[in-house]
DNA sequence: CGGTGGGCCGGGAAATCTTCCCGATCTTGC
DNA sequence: GCAAGATCGGGAAGATTTCCCGGCCCACCG
């Protein structure tokens, strides 16, 4: 059912920035073999897009505002548990790709990466592989031979959710909102994270945050 | 000796992400009157590469690792002051743009427009206008009818001194014990900052901080 | 299988912080 | 002297934080 039967890749391009999906466009579109078949600009969108042309690739960014594109992830690979996605992200922080990774990532290829790189990541796991752009790697390898964890380490994803929209200055009730959870469970959360971090006040949170990418300030 | 003077608007972009330049490139290319004659990576190759081609116009990303976009701005407009650069960001808070024009830009477009919006906005600048995206306008046109005009020019010494400690990640009894005051002030204060600054939680003082580089991050 | 551990979600209650009110002092400038 | 404004803090109501608890679901393991 899929285009790839025959010949082609087939491609899903998720971002928030049109003029950044054009930048997609006039990459993966030098490629013969590809073809860029849709595109969504929020999470929530991605999956829709996603059901309606069943694309063999999806390159998606997962910085967007509002719902977190971990999530985006986790949600097209419950239903269609073959899909294949590479997450482009402007970020190389090993929490971030592991996070990725964890939620069903075929690839993570940052932002910063010379084209080709992204072109030849989307060929790896249209054929099932794993790819990462050298960077990623990098970090990767130094994180797994450390034994000191960073402080991320022990952060589930929904704390560094959390963690994340916090230091962007969203208040309490605006999380809740938009994790469709309690405010009850943000204070909850908020409070966990600092005792797991060592972290006292909201203000060291965000420069904490900060530190690590999690947001860009 | 630009390359203005007969035809076309030369263009030079600067961003770090090569992918997003080829956005540029994919968007701008498609006006003939659009000339991209150069690419900056970051902000200190930026104005080499202004010198080099002395483009009409500069469309540059404010937020590059290193050193600021602001600075660049700053360093090109010295030099040649009749220079135009738009500036083309993630971000639209107000204290952003206002620091942006204020280093001498000529516009600002953020990421999330239309590309069309991008297009025209050059072609405003290259005719020596200021020119902005809708958000951006939407943005500055509220934080001048506010009260704080400034923002940040209206906060005290004494304001000025807490915000800094608390963005620094200061609990309020080490700012009351520095400052050899109760913390019941040390609270009247931050809760008299954020009202003038108009920001709801401590998050959102510590990047305003951030950005005012009241606090190093 | 059933058990165990972990992540996620929230209630309860006391402690703390925030907000908005108020008055006090002190300096500055007219 | 007097007005303006910066600094300092009390009081009280409301919001937030902390720490405790239990429930749910899922993955892993004996």
């Amino acid at each position: 059912m899929t285009a790839s039967q025959t010949k082609g890749i087939s491609i899903l391009l998720v971002d928030d920035h049109p003029v950044v999906r054009q930048g997609y466009r006039r990459v993966l579109e030098t490629q013969s073999d590809f073809d860029v078949t849709a595109e969504a600009e929020d999470a929530t969108s991605a999956y829709a897009a996603f059901k309606a042309h069943l694309p063999d690739v999806v390159v998606m960014d997962i910085s967007m505002p509002g719902a977190s594109g971990l999530e985006a992830i986790r949600n097209i690979r419950l239903r269609a548990p073959r899909a294949r996605i590479l997450v482009f992200s402007m970020h190389s922080e090993a929490v971030l790709v592991k996070a990725a990774f964890k939620s069903g990532a075929s690839g993570y290829v940052t932002k910063s990466s010379e084209p080709m790189v992204l072109v030849q990541a989307i060929r790896s796991v249209a054929r099932g592989e794993r790819a990462m752009s050298d960077d990623v790697a990098h970090v990767l390898a130094l994180e797994s031979l450390s034994p000191s964890a960073s402080v991320f380490e022990q952060l589930g994803e929904r704390e560094i959710e959390i963690l994340r929209q916090l230091a962007a200055g969203s208040t309490q009730e605006q999380i809740a909102s938009n994790l469709n959870i309690s405010m009850k469970t943000v204070q909850n959360y908020q409070s966990l994270i600092k005792t797991k971090t060592g972290m006292r006040t909201d203000a060291q949170l965000v420069r904490l945050a900060a530190e690590y990418g999690l947001t860009s300030l």
